[in-house]
DNA sequence: TTGATTGGTTTTATAATGCAACTTAAAAGA
DNA sequence: TCTTTTAAGTTGCATTATAAAACCAATCAA
């Protein structure tokens, strides 16, 4: 490899996000962190990542805004990855990507883990809409093209 | 690297999700699909991607059932690739990380392409909400484990 | 039927990854 | 206080994935 074409330019959002995120492990760093995981060594044993590329992965997210070093709490923790208000709102992102896991990766007695309303233990939805508030697919969207892209 | 540890078995969703469209390329092709790309040469020249990757992950996608190869159209066409349902249903997948990407990776007044309404022009809306249909986020909910992972 | 285009495969070089051993500093224990 | 343990990395080396470029075969246009 001589060096991945950065996507940083790219005037496609989905593009800059999966230039930032886009990698084999940050999304399930950021996976376990909303699942409530906040130490190097709770990331290391819950993926099974080689320590280094687990220290290079938590700097990136770190320098770019996802996660947050926060110095120490209580008890005699000296520091935590937090996400940050950027990382909480990586939440759809988790949300579709495990409604499609549950859909297509699934049998259907296999066991999995499930996203449920705190409250009520019911299931969590998403669904995409119109701005009236209709539900739509893919064919009932466009994209519009920066006019310079063209 | 002595090979990635494989996700397959793993009950969480997300993290088979992340398993199967994880790497670098794979979205970046779908998202090409729902933007109509079909052609070998379309995705190379719109990615800029070398061609062995690019045959790998076209026969990677295709193998796991996320893109088909469609035989022919008009006119002499060789092949297509063309979304399957599993890979349209990455619908809500590609506007998660298009919203967020959005959000934080683009100046005010930066130029970006848009997704919306083919009918309207309206902006699209994704959301995320609890049974009843009220509106959540990632603090109103909880992942239920499965028994015997715990 | 000749030349160009499409859709790849092969080859070779380099960067990313993984593993294991080592380091450092803080926490815990005696 | 002094030692031991643990957490959180870093370093070095082997291996794999990726990229670029050259090559190749089947179409397609003329």
């Amino acid at each position: 490899m001589v060096g991945r074409r950065s996507l940083k330019g790219d005037y496609c959002p989905s593009a800059r996000s999966l230039d930032v995120i886009g990698d084999w492990w940050s999304l399930l760093i950021v996976r376990d962190a909303f699942d409530g995981l906040t130490r190097f060594g709770e990331f290391e044993k819950s993926l099974g990542i080689a320590k280094n590329i687990l220290s290079d992965r938590l700097r990136t997210l770190v320098s770019r805004g996802i996660l947050e070093l926060v110095p120490a709490r209580e008890g005699g923790i000296r520091q935590e990855y937090r996400l940050t208000e950027m990382g909480r709102d990586l939440f759809p992102v988790m949300v579709a990507l495990r409604q499609w896991g549950e859909r297509y990766l699934f049998g259907p007695q296999e066991q999995r883990s499930s996203l449920v309303e705190r409250e009520t233990g019911m299931p969590v939805r998403l669904d995409i809409r119109a701005q009236n508030g209709r539900p739509i697919g893919p064919d009932d969207t466009m994209i519009l093209k920066v006019p310079s892209q063209e």
